[in-house]
Formats: structure tokens, C-alpha cells, sequence
DNA sequence: AACTATTTATAAGA
DNA sequence: TTCTTATAAATAGTT
């Protein structure tokens, strides 16, 4: 199609060759945006010229990311594995010995044992009965260092209690004038604890909350038994 | 270029549009081949008509994954990246529950129980006491039928051992020379034999072996004790 | 880049 | 689908 026929073969002369890329690209181009649009295909066309210079031809309803994701699905070719046979082969490994896992944690919890052995069995019995041992050890363990834990906290509610009560039993013996200022409300308060008719009295008459158990039981007149105390 | 100009625009016809589109394909196809070989070029195109169907040209010299590696480098986009990121999340979710698995056997094993409650140490325990009772009730499953294949082969070995006397003491009642042919060493032998001083009569006086017993012992004059056998 | 003679592609019909 | 063929389109060589 031109003023003359010619062969297809390589063109020689490279400016010749140059310019019958550019006119053919063009004309290729064409016919692929008239093929999507007459018949409504996806198109990728990805050319390189002898230069090295790309060119791209890809139908608007679709992407080359979606040519290449389809053209695997399709082919059955996966452009992808030779890419990355390492991390494949990682994948599989982990899944390897996840699975190994799983099983020694399923043997360990007294499942799966059919194809084990009289030998491994014994050996795995050992090693649970230890193991047992062991957090039964750590169990203990935790039991008593909470058990001291607690000690220390009560011996140190107890003291707080023993303080208070020293405290309260000093004012007691003072004029309690000292205490009042300009707020009547405190005044009055102040008057009604040194009746022994405290609000906070109150509280001994219902049940046990555990609750501040110092200042409860605090506002007593040395009858109080520190039994109660112990475990809080 | 045909016999009447076509718009270019979806042809609605469907056979209409499979034809055209069969027809320009090859059309595209040839042009593809014609400017890589007139201009040295590398051409890729990939096409999926409307129903689907796959078809592609590829450069001789080249291939369809190094047409997609060029392009990535050339363009700047990396097709491979979602592909690449939900490998990296697998790898990534497996690897933490190979650490979770290990973990789990490691507590399990009664190390690494620094972190672990008093709560969760407690049903550990309970876990691992339940697990221990599966595995010892398989080892005494185990050891049960050990046992009793055990016992049938030793009946069977009894009884192979009573036939072997009555037909020993069978012979014995006849004249020897029966058992006799052309063999000296067998000859020396079965004298021997019938002396009592066979030297597989030896091995009972080695440290029991528990193989073959039926022979070592079997070759005795009825005052044997079968007592030894029960739990070969 | 434009022109145009000529080849090539293909639309419509068989 | 394939062949035919009139005609549109592409393009080789030229300007």
C-alpha cells in the first residue's frame, strides 16, 4: 500500500526504517482503538522501537494492570512465580513447619496419637509430666508471692489504722476549738464528732464493704478486733 | 475500506461484531508482525474480545514477560506491587502465628510463664492434667495390645514347641538312621543333639536374649518351665 | 509533514 | 466459517 510493494524484511536504512515506525505505529494504534470501539475488546498493545523508545495502546475500559492480571488467569501462566520463587518457597516452609506445630501442640493436648509409637509416647508423657511439674512450680510460686504481696498490704493498712487511731485519740483529748474556723457547717461538725454522734458512725451499721475499712471501723473507741483486717 | 464506509462506533449486531472483529484482529495481528520485522521493534498485544476470548501477539525476540519487565521500568509502574504486598502479609500473618504456636508449646513445655496469670496458669494446669490422662490412657491402650499380640505369639510359639517335641520324641522311638543322609556335619549333629549337648543348648546359660526362645529353651526333655515365656 | 499512486484491508454479500 | 470483490484505508516513495 504505498507507491510501491515491498518485502517484508528488516529496513536497512535506519532514518527509512525510523519513519515507516512512526507512520505503522500510528496506523496500528488506529486500528486498535477502532477494534475496541467496533467491537468492544480490551486492547493492550506495548511496543518498543529498535531505539528502545515505548509506545502504548490500552482500550479506556480497562488497564495494563488488568490485561496482565487477566492475560495469567487466562493463559494459566504465572508471570509472577519466577519473580519471586524465593518468598514462594518461604511461604511454604512456614506453612511447613506451621503445620508441625499445630500437631505437636494437638499430641500435646492428647489428641492425634494414633500413629504414634510406645516409645514416643513414654517420652511424651515425661516430658507433660514435667512440664507439669513446672507450672504447678509457677502456680505455687504466684500463690505465695501474691499470698506476701497481700501480707504487706494488710500490715500496711494495719499501721495506717494504729496512726489514725493515735491521731484521733490525741485530738480527743484536746479542746476541739482548735479544729473550728470561719465555716459553720465544719463547726458543727466538728461539735457532733465530739458527741460521738459522727455521720461517719453510721456506716458501722451496715453491712461489711471493705470499703476504706479504716476510716469505717477507724472512728471506734479502741473495742475494735483487727481480725478483720487480715485477709482484706 | 470496504464496500460502503462503517462509523466508528459499537457494532450492536452481535455475529455482525464477532465477524468484524475476527477479521480486523488478524489485520492487527499482521500489522504487529510486519512493523516488528520491518523496524526491529518488539511489539506485545493482547486482546479479549467482548466474549471473552484471549488472543496475543508477541515479538519472536522477545516474550511476554520481558515486554511487562520493560514496561515497568519504563513506565515507572510496578504491576507486581499488590501481588508482592499480599505475599508480604501472608508471610507476615504466618510468621505470627508460628510465634503464637511456639509460645503456646514453650508454656506448655513450662517455660516463658513469667507474663502468665495465676488465672491462666491455673488452666493450663487443668489443661495439660487432662491432656497427661489422654496420653497415659493411650500408652496403657498401647501397652494393652502390645501385650495381648504378645501372648497370641506366644501361644503360637508353644505350641510350635510342643509339636517339635512330640515329633523329636517320635524320632527318637524310631531307629535314627532316618534322619541321616550323605551330610556328616548334619549326622555329628543330630548325635549330638540327642545327647543333650547341642550347642544351642548353650545359650541358656547366656543372659536371656528373648530371641528365639522357642529354640533355646525348646530343645530341653519336657522339665522346661514355660513360666519364662509369659511376658517375652 | 504533505502528497499521491499504489497496495492493502475489509464491509457486505454469497 | 470462508471466499469474493468493490471500495475504503493505509502507506511507500516522493516532494
Amino acid at each position: 500500500m504505498g507507491r510501491g510493494k515491498i518485502e517484508i524484511k528488516r529496513i536497512e536504512n535506519h532514518t527509512n526504517r525510523q519513519v515507516t515506525y512512526s507512520k505503522r505505529r500510528n496506523g496500528i494504534f488506529k486500528k486498535a482503538q477502532e477494534l475496541t470501539v467496533l467491537c468492544d475488546a480490551k486492547v493492550s498493545l506495548i511496543m518498543f522501537s529498535s531505539t528502545g523508545k515505548f509506545h502504548e495502546y490500552i482500550s479506556p475500559s480497562t488497564s495494563t494492570k488488568k490485561i496482565f492480571d487477566l492475560y495469567q488467569k487466562t493463559s494459566g501462566i504465572d508471570l509472577w512465580q519466577t519473580h519471586y520463587e524465593a518468598m514462594q518457597q518461604n511461604l511454604k516452609q512456614l506453612k511447613d513447619i506451621n503445620y508441625k506445630l499445630r500437631r505437636d501442640i494437638r499430641q500435646r493436648l492428647g489428641h492425634d496419637l494414633d500413629g504414634v509409637t510406645y516409645d514416643e509416647l513414654r517420652s511424651l508423657e515425661e516430658s507433660m509430666h514435667s512440664s507439669l511439674e513446672a507450672i504447678r512450680d509457677r502456680k505455687y510460686h504466684k500463690i505465695k508471692t501474691q499470698t506476701e504481696t497481700c501480707k504487706k498490704k494488710v500490715n500496711s493498712l494495719r499501721q495506717r489504722h494504729v496512726n489514725l487511731m493515735q491521731s484521733y485519740q490525741a485530738k480527743c483529748e484536746d479542746p476541739p476549738y482548735g479544729l473550728v474556723d470561719d465555716n459553720d457547717e465544719d463547726y458543727e461538725s466538728a461539735v457532733a464528732l465530739a458527741n460521738g454522734a459522727s455521720n461517719l458512725y453510721a456506716f458501722r451499721h451496715q453491712p461489711h464493704t471493705h470499703t476504706h475499712p479504716n476510716i469505717q471501723n477507724g472512728v471506734g473507741f479502741g473495742s475494735y478486733d483487727l481480725h478483720d483486717l487480715r485477709l482484706a
